[in-house]
DNA sequence: TATTGTTATACTCTATAACTATA
DNA sequence: TATAGTTATAGAGTATAACAATA
């Protein structure tokens, strides 16, 4: 294994002990891999998050979309007029409850989606590529785990 | 273990198996709480990336700082004035080189790290404690590697 | 000419408050 | 009255271009 945090605590940490530090830049080179190859079809890694929930059935209207990704509702409006715009989204009103939106996938998104969501999926296998398929797994585990403890 | 990436590729993932998602949330809830944290010391997590950066003496200029943390260089001025205007750093011009300012830390601004490193470090302790010692180290080393390749 | 720190400026992402239409 | 979507607005964080001082 490779190194780990100092045992001397007292002493200042390096900025790459810090796990802040780890969390935050490998996002960002992970999101500036996705967004590099989702480009050519027009969609970014943050739309990328949105479409999955609405593929998956996720969630019903704008706010949950919005709730289950952990952005402002109003966030998601301006994420949402780009989609629609791209003709990947549709907005449709729910008829049992006139106030909310129903979000659809258009044909077209459909295949967009689809095919973004296999780049997407092959970046991040090479991303993770180093870790082998075991310490891949166990990565996305201690940070589900992490994560399921905040939120309690 | 807990639930891994599902083996059929082919369907939407959840977004929560999402490595991108899961590195931008747990990013987001350590931040959260170490802020918090360090509120009654008047420094965020993001001044701390810096002045763990100075009081290291990993660098000797602005521009050095800001390349290490991978920030751009207009964005360390303001946070640097900020830190300043504090109490906690202070500027002045390195002699062989005039166009350089040196960053130090002043007398309270050590103290204040001193003490924010520790609060630092004891709020990372608790949000990777569900981990165990050895899964908390595994998780940087495995952070590490990946940012390792992206450097090449 | 090139580089360090700075300012001005703009763009993105996010958050708060207020509006509208529905319930 | 409460809720879903929207708009307006402001605050962070970041990036580009241009400037002064220095090399």
């Amino acid at each position: 294994m490779s190194s780990q945090r100092p045992s001397d605590r007292g002493s200042p940490r390096r900025h790459d002990d810090v796990l802040g530090y780890l969390l935050k830049h490998a996002h960002m080179a992970l999101e500036a891999r996705t967004d590099a190859a989702l480009a050519p079809l027009r969609v970014t890694a943050r739309d990328m998050g949105a479409l999955r929930v609405i593929a998956a059935g996720e969630a019903r209207s704008q706010q949950e979309v919005a709730a289950v990704l952990g952005v402002d509702r109003t966030s998601m409006v301006a994420l949402l007029d780009a989609l629609e715009r791209e003709g990947i989204v549709a907005r449709r009103p729910f008829e049992q409850d006139r106030r909310r939106n129903v979000i659809e996938l258009t044909e077209a998104g459909r295949k967009v989606f689809t095919e973004a969501e296999q780049t997407a999926l092959a970046v991040e296998d090479e991303f993770v590529e180093s870790l082998g398929a075991d310490g891949a797994n166990e990565l996305r585990a201690a940070l589900q785990s992490l994560l399921a403890e905040t939120a309690q």
